[in-house]
DNA sequence: ACGTCGCTACACCCTTCGATGTACGGCGGT
DNA sequence: ACCGCCGTACATCGAAGGGTGTAGCGACGT
């Protein structure tokens, strides 16, 4: 049996996939949630295998509760827009799987099982956006990494490494106390609290 | 009229995508190649819709064969083995899809058909490593995983997303010092030294 | 019933981090 | 020539992180 958390702001379409998933005979909701706060409450209180995440939701969004979700179970973005943003944002949030919404019953049930088994799968009509973002290798970077000194992205890529100011120090032949005031310009033009903040926006392109 | 080009050094095989290609009323088969060289060649000839290239050929290799072929027509990647580097390099390379000579005939065909219509495509059992590869890439051993408790790779989570251990404690509703020991315990098991690189190893799954 | 394992919790201690202030030399543009 | 930005460097200090030990509790398997 695939228990399943069905998290979707619209009570009108939560009914409707219930109605499906119950309909199939492996299937078991577990769960319904509202909002993104309370869908990973339940995530983590009722393990599911499956979680169906909507993207737009009140109080956390679909890929912002995806991420909590990472390790906890696997995660099946629907969405109605097929934009980049969500696209990406869910699998650098490690979403197992991105379905639209105009996805018909039976391909929706054969999703769920498809991720509950271990395999991910995606919409064809957003596949190619995904291979264009992959072979186009420029990322694109975030505004804020514009008004980093070069000096200051080393020390980014550093961070983004994991290492410590010493190492980074180290490897940039200068001082550690030279480190660490740079690490301070780069979260705070970033906007971060940690070090560790900085690895993640780091590997977050 | 879908005009195809199969390229593929296994005359056998050759003839067994020619047979499924050509029992579908739309498609035709307009050329064969051998090799990845003679596949080119006969592209910027024939100027098929879409190419069927294997990855193992003689004289030029499927990936760069597809490289070269940039523009020229939608490739459609086909091998017998789901290796990360074929999966990846073709992506790279341009390769419009991506599928494992496993697939059915009639998937097959359907494939063709996604994208001479400008759809790509990739296998269900190659999409998981594809999401992993775009949420990041680098060495990080999913095996060290296992080892780790349910709630540990919670708190692993929390250290990916950046948190502080009171943040953690907080989102997990338990003490500082609680997630402190939990913290310790997830850094010694994967080998680590700081949080830092606990977000790292996280991002690269 | 017992032992093991996982989750919880707290204490102690040392290290690292991050913020802030100050300072000096170089470089480019006005 | 002057000014502003950048990179370098150091000191200080409070906050956060990380190691280690101890311990109670419930679940599970033997």
């Amino acid at each position: 049996m695939i228990r399943v958390l069905v998290a979707d702001d619209h009570a009108a379409v939560r009914a409707g996939l219930v109605l499906i998933l119950e309909g199939a005979p492996d299937m078991e909701v577990v769960g319904e949630a509202g909002d993104g706060r309370s869908a990973v409450e339940m995530a983590v209180r009722l393990r599911p295998d499956v979680v169906l995440m909507d993207v737009r939701m009140p109080l956390l969004d679909g890929i912002s509760a995806t991420r909590e979700l990472a390790g906890v179970a696997d995660v099946l973005i629907l969405t109605t827009f097929d934009v980049d943003e969500y696209v990406f944002g869910a699998l650098r949030a490690g979403a197992a799987g991105f379905l639209l919404k105009n996805t018909d019953a039976e391909s929706l049930v054969a999703a769920v099982r498809l991720v509950a088994r271990g395999e991910g799968l995606i919409s064809p009509s957003v596949t190619r956006k995904l291979i264009a973002a992959f072979s186009g290798a420029p990322p694109a970077d975030p505004a804020a990494l514009e008004s980093l000194t070069p000096r200051e992205r080393e020390v980014l890529a550093g961070l983004g490494r994991g290492l410590s100011n010493a190492e980074i120090a180290r490897s940039l032949g200068i001082a550690e106390a030279t480190a660490k005031t740079h690490v301070s310009r780069v979260l705070a033009k970033l906007g971060l609290r940690s070090r560790a903040q900085a690895a993640v926006y780091w590997s977050g392109l």
